[in-house]
DNA sequence: TTGGAATGTCAACAAGACTGACGTAAAATG
DNA sequence: CATTTTACGTCAGTCTTGTTGACATTCCAA
């Protein structure tokens, strides 16, 4: 018995099995992004805006700096898709109550709808990826995937799960 | 029991399970590409720089056109980071000696030892995260991105595993 | 009232993706 | 043998998304 454990975890920590979960985060990222991309290119937007509204529409009314800080960019950047996405009335600001310097981030209904049909396509890859490998795979899946952020990363994706 | 799966089974498939996981792939990737993209950066490298030895070194000898589906890019955007890595001596050409159209290429000594050092550092990860989440979660996990691929380059990856 | 924080904005730049067009060499085909 | 196709390279131009650096505005808090 502790013998088989003991070549169980040499196996499972082989440089074969390793490479494999790299490819397999590459091939699977593409697959990831791809049917969003699609619809994006349709309307002229980029994953950037996607990421944007993606987490807008999570964090309701959050500020632009918790926004940086949830996708790691710099603000010039993310400035400049909030500004298409606030042009094109995707996304609404709301000037801050308590704190006037501070811009709260909603969408807007096209927003909520463009938004929307992303997730949705993103969401039913991921459904039948869910589907085919069963629900003991996914919950290793969620925990690998934890196991592998910044452990600031960590805690911001728990608290988009508490909130 | 059937209520149970059944139950189960609509909570497995909410929009919150799927949104998590979502979530999780866009912190996990940046985590996974954190390590090397420090490294890749000392030399001046890029992500591109890095896919590209990756799989220079995972199938050596393999021709230009093969590279270009595995990594899905343009010949032109391909062709701009092998003529650097080219002039830098971390990549080789060899004419094929069946067909002289196409150019085999290889990692030169100091192309295997800057791959070393970045799969080191990403396996590194990897290796951890794995130990964290246990061997069934991993099966779990690797079931799961290849459910994820799309289908071509499902194949594409199982063909790497083989070879 | 002054310092610092939150935000926006201008400019410049680079990586890395794309399209389109063209050239060359070599293999394959009729 | 002539023609077409394939493999590869290259030039030019564009786009998205990231970066740094500098500077202005607003406004909270000490």
């Amino acid at each position: 018995m502790q013998n088989d454990r003991s070549r169980e975890s040499l196996l499972f920590l082989t440089d074969e099995q390793l490479r494999q979960g790299i490819e397999g985060m590459f091939f699977a990222y593409r697959g990831f992004t791809a049917d969003p991309d699609r619809i994006l290119d349709k309307y002229n937007y980029g994953r950037a805006h996607h990421r944007a509204l993606h987490f807008i529409n999570r964090v309701p009314g959050t500020n632009v700096n918790n926004l940086l800080s949830i996708l790691g960019v710099t603000k010039q950047s993310l400035n400049r898709v909030l500004r298409t996405l606030i042009e094109h009335e995707l996304v609404s600001l709301r000037i801050g109550t308590k704190d006037r310097r501070e811009r709260h981030l909603y969408l807007t209904e096209s927003g909520k709808s463009l938004e929307k049909q992303l997730s949705t396509a993103q969401s039913h890859r991921m459904r039948e990826a869910y589907r085919q490998a069963g629900p003991d795979a996914v919950a290793g899946f969620k925990q690998v995937l934890e196991a592998m952020m910044d452990p600031k990363l960590q805690v911001t994706y728990k608290k988009l799960r508490v909130s």
